[in-house]
RNA sequence: GGGCGCGUAGCUCAAUUGGUUAGAGCGUCUCGUUUACACCGAGAAGGUACGAGGUUCGAAUCCUCGCGCGCCCACCA
């Protein structure tokens, strides 16, 4: 019995072994669990992206997710955790834009068909390689419900929502500005820009009001727009400008009339208090355009995708120009001109402004804000037509009324304050990796988030005959923090809209991995640690452990090579602690229980109280502290104390105190291989497989 | 401009929610090969808890202010 055993304990074989041998129970599915297991319990896993290998922020969520699996299914409950993988519209377009750029090639050059066979291809190479990588992990998951979100079932049930949007009127398609990437040529929701402050010039621009033979002098960083203008705004409780309201001045670059109005999001202590409207190229004027029919005068873009400017009523000289060299020609316009008429040109440059700009979070490029066609928003606050509450406050309503939790629970107002602030969304992409949009005057394909914002009920819509009535709404939802808007918020909002229900009960949110230096983990960096490779070296239980241990919930974990190789020392601990335990108790009879001395069932009621208290943090999501003690208990009690005391008695002559002494031996190694199952499967299942129990199971199904 | 969080051993982090002497890992030092384990054992050093007030029988934990970090949101044109 004791052959297999080798010293060191080695995770290589034994991890592949057991996975393989968990695969065949058919226990990762619930509906070859036992009998006893009845409540469902049911985790939706985040659906990695296909678009390369798992890197350590997924390591860290197999295992928490994990844990909470393992540990729902020992308990008894139906447990279900359905695996996926995602498309990633937009990321995957970047990570393949890069590809193709270092074959020389351009996805504008390839035609769509053959570059979405392309990706498709990619795609499903990644997704088959990451599904190994979960195996690895030890990811207890029910691969025979996986989905994929571009599965056509999964892509039907997004039509369908689309379709009762529409009907609801919370859709809306049409000419409005959008945050344009020039680099990627497509536009960009809200959440998909990062900012950054910069230091820009802010130009005095001098407007001629000939009504008034005056001058009214506008403040703007965006001189290049100018042609573009519409009219001019004050706040209408500006006493400087009164006696401007309602006349017209000259634009500066093309000589066009300009209505004066005002309008109280004007800023009357911000430059000089006149705001230049210019619809196509500034979402504020966008808005106070709207808002004023007395401007009679037609909008019009005069930057194209590309960055470049064209259209009417431009000088020549700027036409062609990119937008950093049309600035500058027309700043030199506007200062040639002083010379012709002071009152109409350029009255000062401030140029150590420090202004936010928003930038693409993939290049990093500055995002144009351009008024684009046929472009697909929903309307996040008006209410639909069957009911009475906007996609916004349903959400808002789930989370005040707990029927939606977060923990750590300080997300919730993190969560409050985005949904305050939210505005419609552009769910248009003008890349070919993604839903089509069900419209034929574009090619757009949906956001990424439109569909994976429907995953928890979409999956389980399509998984099985009856899971979306077994398994909806599901227990917990685990992510990480970074995606609180893109995702978490959108699958609450979905989820009740189209179910009536929220999507989960809990929302587990943990933080981005980090090195030592608190650096976030990333290829360009090079600090980066591989799952796989250290599961090579040290074993998936460690690795487990080592993203467990010191990572609370909301916070971002630190981990680094030392830290797992302890938990690697820790396996073999466990590994040699079973070893002497079983050298020692072959010979128990363990058809009776023997009478135990007063010490040993002292020691047996602390056990109880200590699997009482494990319990108890695992249900409280305190997974970390849970592992924390689970380490302490097994190595510093159980192996440095009760096991080193044992030994003289079980050399000893005694044969009452042996039978004590091998009992409790027994008894605690059990309960801690069942604690310990959830952290760390592979071993403990391994060793359960040694031990000397009757009608002996697979530990993972075994009674909590 | 609004908001969130953090500051505990040399380093990285905990502490069952206000309760004895603040704990782990890694690192450091001294011993040690014994029925598992050197991926080990026994022991040691190491803390003014960022600072200053306050509440309390009792504060790392709650409150206020200050200092130093980190992050999120925003229509500063």
């Amino acid at each position: 019995m004791l052959k297999q055993f080798d010293k060191p304990y080695n995770s290589k074989e034994i991890e592949k072994k057991i996975y393989r041998l968990w695969e065949k129970s058919g226990f990762f599915n619930p509906d070859k669990l036992p009998a006893r297991h009845k409540k469902p319990f049911t985790i939706i896993m985040p659906p990695p992206n296909a678009n390369g290998s798992l890197h350590i922020g997924h390591a860290v969520f197999v295992t928490l997710q994990d844990i909470m699996i393992r540990y729902h299914r020992m308990k008894g409950d139906k447990t279900l955790w359905l695996p996926g993988a995602d498309h990633a519209g937009f990321e995957t377009q970047v990570v393949y834009d890069k590809k193709l750029e270092k074959e020389g090639r351009s996805r504008f050059k390839i035609p769509r068909d053959k570059l979405w066979k392309e990706m498709w291809d990619f795609t499903q190479k990644n997704k088959e390689i990451m599904e190994n990588q979960l195996r690895q992990l030890g990811a207890s998951c029910d691969w025979s419900r996986e989905k994929f979100t571009l599965d056509k079932d999964i892509i039907d049930i997004v039509y369908k929502t689309f379709e009762k949007l529409k009907k609801d009127n919370l859709l809306y398609r049409g000419k409005r500005i959008v945050n344009w990437c020039i680099k990627h040529q497509t536009s960009l929701s809200d959440v998909e820009l990062k900012y950054e402050e910069r230091k820009n010039c802010f130009y005095y621009v001098k407007y001629k009001v000939p009504e008034l033979n005056s001058s009214i002098t506008v403040a703007t960083t965006r001189p290049e727009t100018i042609p573009a203008d519409v009219a001019l705004a004050v706040n209408p409780k500006d006493k400087r400008y009164k006696k401007f309201i309602g006349r017209h001045a000259v634009n500066p670059l093309n000589g066009e009339r300009l209505l004066i109005i005002t309008d109280s999001a004007v800023d009357i202590k911000f430059g000089t208090g006149v705001l230049k409207i210019t619809p196509d190229h500034d979402r504020l004027d966008e808005e106070i355009y709207n808002r004023h029919s007395e401007i009679n005068k037609d909008s019009h873009r005069i930057i194209n995708p590309f960055g470049k400017l064209e259209g009417k009523n431009i000088p020549k000289e700027l036409l062609g120009l990119k937008v950093k060299e049309a600035r500058d020609v027309s700043i030199k316009i506007l200062e040639n001109s002083n010379n012709l008429d002071e009152k109409f040109a350029l009255s000062g440059i401030d140029s150590n402004y420090l202004n936010t700009v928003a930038l693409c979070y993939k290049c990093g490029s500055q995002v144009e804000p351009l008024s684009l066609d046929n472009q697909w928003f929903v309307k996040m606050t008006e209410k639909p037509k069957s009911g009475n509450k906007s996609l916004r406050d349903i959400a808002v309503e789930a989370v005040k009324s707990g029927k939606v939790e977060f923990i750590p629970k300080r997300f919730e107002k993190v969560f409050f304050h985005w949904m305050k602030n939210i505005r419609d969304w552009n769910i248009s992409r003008q890349i070919v990796w993604g839903i089509k949009i069900p419209d034929k005057s574009t090619e757009d394909v949906f956001d990424t988030w439109f569909s994976s914002g429907q995953w928890p009920f979409a999956t389980l819509m399509t998984s099985g005959k009856n899971d979306f009535k077994n398994f909806y709404p599901t227990d917990v939802m685990e992510t990480a923090w970074d995606i609180l808007f893109f995702w978490v918020a959108r699958m609450i909002m979905f989820g009740l809209y189209i179910t009536g229900k929220p999507p989960f009960k809990y929302v587990y949110l943990h933080g981005l991995v980090r090195d030592k230096e608190r650096q976030k983990m990333s290829k360009s960096k090079g600090n980066v640690i591989d799952p796989l490779g250290v599961i090579d070296i040290y074993g998936a239980d460690a690795l487990r452990m080592a993203l467990i241990v010191g990572n609370t919930p909301g916070n971002d974990p630190i981990i680094y090579e030392e830290k797992i190789r302890g938990y690697r020392n820790f396996a073999n601990k466990i590994w040699q602690a079973s070893r002497f335990v079983l050298m020692n108790c072959g010979d128990l009879n363990l058809k009776t229980k023997p009478k135990l001395t007063a010490s040993d069932r002292k020691k047996i009621k602390e056990l109880e109280k200590f699997k009482k208290e494990i319990t108890k943090f695992i249900g409280s999501f305190k997974f970390h502290t849970a592992a924390e003690r689970l380490y302490h208990y097994f190595w510093h009690t159980f192996a440095d104390k009760i096991i080193e005391s044992t030994k003289p008695r079980l050399k000893g002559d005694n044969k009452k105190d042996r039978q004590s002494a091998q009992y409790l031996l027994l008894e605690i190694l059990k309960t801690n291989l069942k604690l310990l199952h959830p952290f760390m499967p592979f071993i403990t299942e391994e060793i359960w497989q040694y031990l000397p129990i009757k009608e002996k199971k697979l530990l993972m199904v075994e009674k909590w």
